[in-house]
DNA sequence: CACACATATTAGGTATTGCTAATATGATAG
DNA sequence: CTATCATATTAGCAATACCTAATATGTGTG
């Protein structure tokens, strides 16, 4: 069994608990963007989706490269763009059960 | 590219985006277990974590089987097993950086 | 059927998260 | 060094998630 520690588990897995961070992720998935592009593909606004950013990279998912004027924001490695294919083949299965409830937690 | 309701990823994706559910996730891993034992386990308030296996549930991540009095929890099949082994592979690279910074999103 | 035990649900308050709008920082170009 | 463009940060409000305590449902047993 591997050592992971708990806390930093939550909250790495708290990052992908968002439409709009999910929405950021699939976006950057195959090639690394700008903010502003990221702005425009999801139709967000530069704040909230700078605010969102800010989490991911603390969650520890993306990393930021400053190019010029630019900020480019890509996956963090690899094995983060496999998460992120795997989540899509666990809910092919999933996906019919899922549909069918409503309820969150509350 | 698969296609997968972006709706239900996000509600998927939810799942795992509380402490105590990870917890849970973690208790039922390797095996399934009744409400009591995992309320045991990781020493919750009944009422608690039931509506957190409601969310589990409701979030496709685990199934529950009634047997007798006691309704047994385990995960939903061994994808997700893979995928929560996947977590502390991933982790395991991130760990380090991840601990430096405090950010969530406010 | 009445009781005991396991689990689920509800209600309501509290805390956390997220949004928008405004402002600040930081970088380049002229 | 000023103006402009890209991004980050802050503040305050709005929405959502969470918790606890109380109650309800459901299942087996005497």
């Amino acid at each position: 069994m591997l050592k992971v520690d708990h806390d930093m588990k939550v909250k790495f897995l708290h990052g992908f608990s968002h439409k709009t961070r999910i929405q950021i992720l699939e976006c950057i998935k195959e090639e690394e963007k700008t903010v502003s592009q990221i702005v425009e593909d999801i139709q967000g606004n530069q704040s909230n989706i700078s605010q969102h950013l800010a989490c991911l990279k603390g969650c520890g998912i993306i990393v930021g490269r400053q190019e010029g004027k630019y900020v480019y924001y890509g996956l963090r490695n690899q094995q983060v763009r496999e998460l992120l294919t795997m989540f899509d083949v666990v809910l092919e299965d999933v996906e019919s059960d899922v549909a069918t409830c409503e309820n969150h937690i509350e």
